[in-house]
RNA sequence: GCCAAGGUGGCAGAGUUCGGCCUAACGCAGCGGCCUGCAGAGCCGCCCAUCGCCGGUUCAAAUCCGGCCCUUGGCUCCA
């Protein structure tokens, strides 16, 4: 059973082979760092953090790059709203998308490499170009010759002729071509360069831009170029050719088109093998983006939905496939993951009762573990398939409760088994908080306490027949976030 | 206009690579039943799909081919 994923170069699903049979080189287009990370982002990210733990199960040695952008006129247009100086935004928010990834429980990639850490290489990475023919000077900027790259196009299905058709002849400019982008662009930012990015409540403009950063290189002062930092950043941390990489459906054109021309026009070998990316998350059939204003943000959603909830939402849609945001995803995905995580339990408290043994043998959960170790390789070999995966979870856990609801006594080690295919699974690869506690801080054992207090009561209530009462309490407490459930065994509990 | 991705039940969303086990998964909503003092959770069952439209290939098509309609994204900052 091999992996197979859909390689946006040709169009098609290809059985993945990297280049070096037990390692991977993973690279993810990361933010620039303007704005607040909204659940757009953190779809994308989640997704490849899934890839990245299915190929950690798959055996490979993953090297895994995320970049930030901190050097952009968009982070120049927040000035004054959230920091001083263009750095200092960036810093800000840098601090923003570190605490939503923490939160969102992704696995760290190996670096997180930054623009402005990297002009050294950038400076290096143009001066190949055109040393190689491939880039051209004029007035103090450097423009990538698209004419001279064969190639160019072909990752978006474009050629230049018919890019060239669509383009402003006016537009033009100093550079050569209308396609022609910018690898160094002179001098620093000017008002009318960040006027559209601007909200109401900047600092004024001249003094925003005074504080853009500029570079000493061998055309001047000046700044890099959006699209020259993924190709310095990704081959510097990873190597010229890389195994995976990972970026938003918008971003196909013109970013990684750039990426490709100026990678493999300076080193002369494949930039990348798998283009992969991931569709957008839209609300009511609009993309959900940082310029339209439409979004939640990653830690609005966790704050107010979970974790588990906002991953089994993130997952439920299959990383190619764009994705609808709305209070009705969003309650199904509360209700799948909520399933997953009773079952989980059940099946945890089943096998550590006394009436779980080893002479208790229910093959029809037996069946269910081995058909879930079965499911989720193949659903998870096939382009990454989460929404298979956890249907095949889901199914685990309907066998789950049929076992625990029809049985006396337990089948222990089929319990086991369905308990390390949720850990394996469920826990590991989709990431899911299925085994969460909810923290043994002092406050919350003193919680548990009043609630076992206040349970205490409520049964003495029921058995002397005050139902009404007993009701009262477990409304009251459900009210302040306490899930109260009456089973056989007598009350069971969960703090908000 | 050009390029790309899509159009599957009330909603959401797999399946299309290699046509048949798809009489279309998982789930939400709805209905009935079991369990329960009640509720919830859980279990069982039911309901809702001629898979955008038209034509073609085939013993067989959601899946392949042709045409058309529509939606979204990209072409300007965007994961």
């Amino acid at each position: 059973m091999t992996l197979r994923v859909t390689n946006t170069l040709s169009g098609e699903k290809e059985g993945f082979e990297p280049r070096d049979s037990d390692s991977v080189l993973l690279y993810y287009c990361g933010l620039t760092t303007s704005d607040p990370p909204h659940l757009g982002h953190a779809r994308g990210w989640v997704h490849v953090d899934v890839m990245h733990r299915w190929l950690d199960w798959l055996g490979y040695d993953v090297h895994h790059v995320e970049n930030f952008t901190d050097v952009n006129e968009k982070i120049v247009a927040r000035v004054g709203e959230v920091g001083d100086s263009e750095a200092d935004v960036a810093r800000n928010y840098i601090q923003d998308v570190i605490r939503d990834m923490r939160s969102l429980n992704l696995k760290r990639a190996d670096v997180y490499p930054r623009v402005s850490e990297h002009v050294p290489e950038i400076i290096d990475l143009v001066e190949t170009l055109i040393d190689r023919g491939y880039a051209y000077e004029a007035n103090g900027s450097v423009y990538f010759d698209v004419t001279e790259f064969e190639k160019y196009g072909d990752l978006s299905n474009q050629t230049v002729e018919e890019l060239d058709a669509q383009g402003d002849p006016e537009e033009r400019g100093e550079k050569r071509h209308p396609q022609d982008f910018a690898l160094w662009k002179a001098d620093g930012v000017a008002p009318a360069d960040i006027a559209e990015h601007r909200h109401d409540g900047a600092a004024p403009a001249e003094s925003a831009c005074e504080t853009a950063q500029t570079w000493d290189s061998p055309w001047g002062e000046g700044r890099p170029g959006w699209h020259v930092e993924c190709s310095a950043m990704s081959m510097t941390h990873l190597d010229e050719t890389l195994d995976i990489h990972v970026g938003g459906q918008d971003l196909v054109f013109p970013h990684h088109e750039n990426e490709v021309a100026q990678s493999e026009a300076a080193t002369g070998q494949q930039f990348a093998n798998y283009w992969l990316h991931v569709g957008l998350l839209e609300t009511k059939a609009e993309k959900m983006s940082s310029s339209l204003g439409n979004f939640a943000t990653v830690e609005e959603a966790i704050a107010e939905h979970g974790l588990g909830v906002v991953r089994t939402f993130l997952l439920s849609t299959a990383y190619h496939s764009r994705a609808t945001y709305s209070e009705g995803t969003m309650a199904e995905a509360a209700d799948r993951f909520e399933t997953l995580r009773r079952g989980y339990e059940r099946a945890v408290e089943a096998a550590d009762s006394v009436d779980a043994g080893t002479k208790v043998e229910d093959d029809d959960l037996r069946e269910a573990v081995e058909a879930v170790r079965e499911d989720v390789p193949r659903a998870m070999n096939d382009d990454f398939n989460t929404r298979e995966a956890l249907a095949a979870l889901l199914e685990l856990t309907n066998a789950v409760n049929r076992h625990v609801d029809g049985h006396d006594t337990y089948d222990y080690r089929g319990l086991r088994g369905a308990i390390e295919a949720f850990e394996e699974f469920g826990v590991d690869v989709l990431g899911l908080p299925l085994a969460e506690d909810e923290g043994d801080g002092g406050d919350v054992r003193l919680a548990e306490d009043l609630v076992e207090l206040v349970l205490d009561v409520r049964e003495s209530e029921r058995e002397a027949g005050n139902y009404e009462r007993a009701d009262d309490l477990r409304d009251e407490l459900a009210a302040l976030g306490v899930e109260v459930q009456d089973s056989d065994d007598g009350p069971t509990y969960r703090l908000p």
